[in-house]
DNA sequence: AGGCATAAGGTCAGTATTAGTCAGAAAGCG
DNA sequence: CGCTTTCTGACTAATACTGACCTTATGCCT
């Protein structure tokens, strides 16, 4: 955590978890003012961080009283949405695919960063030593590894 | 008589020695600086001494805020023979090898009797979707839920 | 109602800052 | 000498950040 995205994904993340409803309304023009940036700044660190890949839903309203309202997908029940998400990857599964649904494991507390970290380096020690196929190969390995995960914890 | 690469080595290990959690960030480019070198020598070292069968974990970021993450997971004595086992797996592994490595894992209480049912589905759910090269994403598969089981013992 | 001022937020392309890759040179070792 | 390991550098890729310019909403004033 060392970039000035990381601090304020961090800021909004801790927000939100302090937030009753899990969603909160910001100022863009605030924002940037407090975290001494560009406003854009914020544009980007909702896009790359806040997606709805990683289950996140991002509204706003330009104009006179306009806002940045974040939600975060919240699912009863934590094992059957996760068997979800695995069941919605298809065949393949790009680098960035595949860290969105880490991410979005992470946040949900499905697996543990430790978990995350190892996993990570598995898919790259399978994935990284063969020329074709790597997004065919990347979406089987992690299939079965978080399938592995989420049917041991039941 | 040493390498250059050995002295990077056997600093990154020191800094890991003395880390609290087993895990270290740093800079490619300072690290190149420190040792003199061109930073694609980080590289090197890294790829040919911090594998994942060594039981290191390396993660980086490019861009602005990048850093390498270097961790060490301390495989048990008891299970040294396991990681030995699945590095024993070569790219191809048919189902009666798979048999044997996942009786052999379960005789000496590597995994479990429920583990094992776990993963033959898994593995079957994969493969048995593909017309082509089964042996191959068998072994990938294989040694990743393996690997994964094993390391998360530490 | 129409027009204009003000007050938000959005986009995008360009710059800066890292790290990764790969082929080939150099060095070490039978 | 031939093979393996180490080392280098040019090129590539990813991520972060900035600023100029654009779009949309609101309200006030005639």
């Amino acid at each position: 955590m060392s970039t000035l995205s990381d601090h304020i994904e961090a800021y909004i993340k801790r927000m939100l978890r302090s937030s009753q409803d899990n969603s909160i309304e910001l100022s863009r023009a605030q924002m940037a003012d407090d975290f001494s940036c560009v406003p854009s700044q914020i544009n980007y660190v909702l896009s790359t961080r806040f997606t709805l890949e990683r289950g996140y839903i991002v509204e706003s309203r330009r104009g006179g009283g306009g806002y940045i309202r974040i939600g975060h997908v919240q699912v009863g029940d934590d094992h059957t949405h996760a068997v979800r998400l695995l069941q919605s990857i298809g065949s393949e599964l790009s680098e960035k695919q595949m860290e969105n649904v880490l991410a979005y494991l992470k946040d949900h507390h499905v697996i543990s960063p430790k978990q995350l970290q190892l996993i990570r380096g598995i898919v790259q020690q399978e994935v990284g030593s063969i020329s074709q196929g790597k997004d065919v190969l990347r979406a089987s390995v992690i299939r079965a590894l978080l399938f592995f995960i989420i049917e041991s914890k039941s």
